[in-house]
DNA sequence: TATAATGGGACGTTTTTTATCCCACTGTAT
DNA sequence: ATACAGTGGGATAAAAAACGTCCCATTATA
């Protein structure tokens, strides 16, 4: 028998496309408020007479206030996001996309967001509300959480909320780094997000690629006994699936460690561990950071990864990634992934 | 807070007439099929143009099939017709219409139909099939049902179907009548209701206006006996609601009735009944027929009336019309109603 | 004070929609 | 057998809507 919604989308076929096009828009805003016409064009990638159609319909219903600065959401529009989000995403096919790979690598939760990451900066900002979401509404009581650098991990930050004074969480860094991209790094990361939380951290200052000598040096510093210990520790880590070449380009890996790389095969990166096609550890990081094997003592593990680019890493990584992982990414890379599994 | 369809309708407020417009035609073609769009589009007071474009779409939806003969419903057609009538009468607003009908007049029951009766002859197979349908679904072992003439009345035909051999049905003519229009009168629609639903029926043919003498030596025939018999035991009444004028106009009546009419106010007729705008009885055709106080006794009565220029009539009937009675009208009667009463 | 971003207005161009034919075909009634 | 009314599909010129793209005055912000 049909259902009223599918008897619906069947008399009405061009209503679903119109929907989700205008959902998303609205979202945006939401997002980005206040924001302009054309800025927000560019970030969706659609003309500005287009925006400006639907922001026109959008705001004769109340769903958005046109104010000097920008549009911005009101609170009837986002209570319409609200309401509607599980059935844009049902209707997008996000729901089954995220069921699917949940399944397929075996993880404890998938949740895709819509969009394209290379294509919508937008998507950025959905993955880091997803993201603070799971994470936040799995915290309970004293926790340490362990959290690695990039993008995707960095996108949480806006959406952490300050916690109960009660709630004792301290946020520590996966891995010593120290240079370049600070805005990204782990040690930034940390300190922004204990912020954001009213929470504490612990930062890790350290060379990314030590010698064998510097290495077992830094073992017996009293601050990086201290590390190890939290690492021990930790409850939750939160951390980004970087591809194996990308991340040895940015980390200025020596012209010998980049041959190895690719001599082994390496095709993910994850806290510092470079693994093959297979899942297998081709390569690690001289440095200080979390083990794998601590990783998978961890009752909460969240990894935020989104970009078509990334799906080789992605499915490397889930030959090894713990169960109860939650994976956080976007549809095209869903999408992507669903095509080569089908 | 907002629901589901409400926030749909917000973010996509040219779906509902869209929506609505498909649908009537969707139905219309199913009522009238096969049809072509010519046809259609000269019954539905639209172009060729649009009616073209949405059954395009249709098609395309697999919701109609195009043959030689014309435009037909799919079962899939149907099943979608079936699935939003209650959503689409909804949004019309075609459920408050009935239900604002049914507090003011203390009707038991009221239908209304999308269109207008004057506009759209479909809006006569509406009237039919929900009557039809009302009809149907009360009736229950043995019944003697009391029918008047009319075109609405008559629409019910096509939609009765034949019911159980257990089940005794009885159809009567509930007035005599001979001569003018023979397809809409009682008779004639007693004969073809009782064949749709392999039933019985008793015919009255008499002339339907009597001197005082013959109406008298009428009371005294057997056959003329056996029909009041059967209005005493009369179960169900399925009546129309008729303007004064229109009714005395078609009845031939002769100048001085019309006059007698128009001298003591008359603005509505039914079962040979005429009534002033308050309600009193103020004329009666001199034949044999069912009485008013028969027609009260009665379980279920069924009224079927529709278009603008009987408003005046329909007020009022339902000065007078039995609790019990159902009601089923159109668009623009029931709108005209509600702004009399606003 | 300079700058960058905002919403609103305007306008020529392009695309879509619309109205209205014609055509070949086919059941049906004469 | 034949005329006819009604069918879907095709085509086309005109009208209308949508579009892309500027400009402009204004205004927070740096």
């Amino acid at each position: 028998m049909l259902t009223i919604p599918e008897a619906q989308q069947r008399l009405l076929p061009e209503m679903y496309p119109l929907l989700q096009s205008r959902y998303r828009i609205l979202q945006s805003i939401q997002l980005m408020q206040p924001i302009g016409r054309r800025t927000l064009a560019e970030s969706l990638k659609m003309t500005e007479r287009e925006i400006r159609k639907e922001t026109d319909i959008l705001r004769e219903q109340g769903l958005l206030d046109i104010q000097k600065l920008g549009m911005v959401c009101t609170s009837d529009g986002i209570a319409v996001i609200e309401q509607l989000r599980a059935l844009v995403y049902e209707w997008s096919g996000l729901t089954q996309l995220a069921k699917l790979l949940e399944k397929r690598f075996g993880l404890q939760h998938v949740i895709v967001v819509p969009g394209d990451y290379n294509e919508d900066e937008t998507v950025l900002t959905l993955l880091g509300k997803e993201a603070a979401h799971q994470f936040l509404s799995n915290i309970i009581g004293e926790q340490v959480v362990a959290v690695t650098g990039g993008k995707s991990v960095a996108s949480l930050a806006q959406f952490l909320q300050p916690i109960d004074a009660k709630q004792n969480v301290t946020f520590v860094a996966a891995r010593g780094g120290i240079g370049h991209e600070m805005q990204m790094q782990a040690n930034t990361l940390v300190a922004t997000f204990a912020m954001q939380m009213n929470a504490q951290h612990r930062t890790l200052f350290l060379p990314e690629h030590l010698s064998e000598q510097a290495y077992q040096a830094m073992l017996k510093e009293p601050m990086v006994i201290e590390m190890m210990a939290y690492y021990d520790r930790a409850d939750c880590v939160i951390h980004g699936i970087g591809s194996a070449e990308e991340m040895a380009v940015r980390r200025n890996s020596s012209p010998e460690d980049l041959r190895i790389l690719e001599e082994k095969g390496a095709v993910s990166e994850a806290f510092g561990y470079y693994f093959n096609a297979e899942g297998a550890i081709v390569h690690r990081i001289r440095t200080i950071g979390i083990q794998l094997e601590q990783v998978e003592q961890c009752k909460h593990v969240i990894a935020v990864a989104a970009g078509k680019q990334k799906v080789n890493a992605m499915l490397s990584y889930f030959k090894v990634a713990p169960k109860q992982t939650i994976f956080i990414t976007d549809e095209a890379a869903a999408k992507e992934i669903a095509e080569r599994y089908l």
